[in-house]
DNA sequence: ATATTTTTGTACTGATTCGCAGAATTTATA
DNA sequence: TATAAATTCTGCGAATCAGTACAAAAATAT
């Protein structure tokens, strides 16, 4: 595909310079980043960048891009292709919370803390934002569908809506961390909510509740 | 207090100001938000506005101040004082879910969802955010508490933790509606979160409620 | 070696931004 | 009536912003 390079050669990454892009989106949110910011973190210089990326809010859904591929491929193997519910789940939250409070002032998630203000004026971050809650939604859903036919689950809890709750905790891990609230108080709601929807292998008593009484 | 009013007169009520600010700002975030969009929304002009609230910032707390003090009344008494916890969390989510879809183009939460992005930046929004949560959490494990003397919480619910968790069903409706998903969806999962956070009073077998219940 | 293509860097433009100065206006007080 | 106090309004200024034009640089192709 790219054996060729026919004029002067890129003096950088394109995946680099979006990480790096992420970084500074994500502690300063769309509006609030200039350009000069862009250029200034990733070492090249606006035009370079207009180049390369477009405009201010093209490189931001690139951004956006980069990021989810990332989250996609983290999740795929650390839920989905993990075999116990609970062990998914607490990786999930765990991983969650290591990006969350990767620097210092805690960013929480680049796309829950960024993305939703600035959904209602560009439409296509809005899609973007929704099409990442909807595949959480479906991935989980999955996740906790095949936990129910394994018995992991209990019979009152619906697999979908069970799913949109377990991303529920990710928003507010999301917000509270960068809201400021310790890692160690979020660490023990996340334990906390995997208890709650993944009740671990029942220790002793083999019997499943009766039906959906309450 | 209030009784000489020495020079002119102003010619608007501070509290309807701020009032128009929270509909601008949380429609396009603080830092997308111009002083002339506030300007224009509000009727005054830019001076006036610094003379009444001073600047940009202060406002935008102000606002977010305005906006959580009429938050605290409806809960006081729509949540607080409701004696049956599952009305109690059902009064909860529809009063949100009846503010995040108060424009058409749903703006969900003012300070969830554009509040995160600038507590980085401004420190005094980070600590006005915390504080929101840690109200919330506050006041919904008091009622959790209070709930589970009453026998309304199943044994395995920490009411502290349950708290949290009911708090990030707001946080994902508030995200999720700005995001663009329906009302409808939001109301189903909404239902599904009472029903797991707040097992209905058993319909048939009269366990009446002992104590000051009703 | 010359031409072509792509990137890089400097400089510029037009627009927008926030915040304020100063004069005019409206009220209460002396 | 005259003075003081507070608000309103026009307009300004300094800074920042996004985006681009243009020339220099670095590579390939002819």
């Amino acid at each position: 595909m790219t054996g060729k390079a026919r004029g002067r050669p890129r003096q950088f990454d394109a995946d680099t310079v979006l990480e790096q892009a992420v970084g500074v989106f994500s502690a300063r949110g769309f509006s609030a980043t200039s350009l000069d910011d862009l250029a200034h973190a990733t070492g090249l210089n606006r035009p370079s960048l207009y180049n390369a990326f477009g405009d201010k809010e093209a490189l931001y859904l690139q951004a956006l891009g980069h990021f989810v591929a990332r989250l996609r491929r983290t999740l795929e193997e650390a839920v989905m292709a993990e075999p116990d519910l609970a062990t998914a789940l607490g990786n999930l939250y765990r991983g969650a919370l290591d990006a969350y409070f990767a620097v210092d002032p805690a960013p929480g998630c680049f796309v829950f803390c960024t993305a939703p203000v600035e959904a209602l004026a560009h439409p296509a971050v809005r899609e973007l934002t929704l099409a990442l809650v909807n595949e959480l939604d479906r991935l989980l859903g999955e996740r906790f569908a095949s936990a129910k036919e394994a018995g992991q689950l209990p019979p009152g809890l619906d697999p979908v809506q069970t799913a949109k709750l377990a991303q529920a905790a990710l928003h507010t891990l999301a917000i509270r961390a960068r809201a400021g609230e310790s890692r160690a108080s979020l660490q023990r709601f996340a334990t906390h909510t995997v208890a709650l929807l993944a009740p671990s292998p029942v220790p002793r008593r083999a019997r499943a509740p009766r039906r959906r009484t309450r």
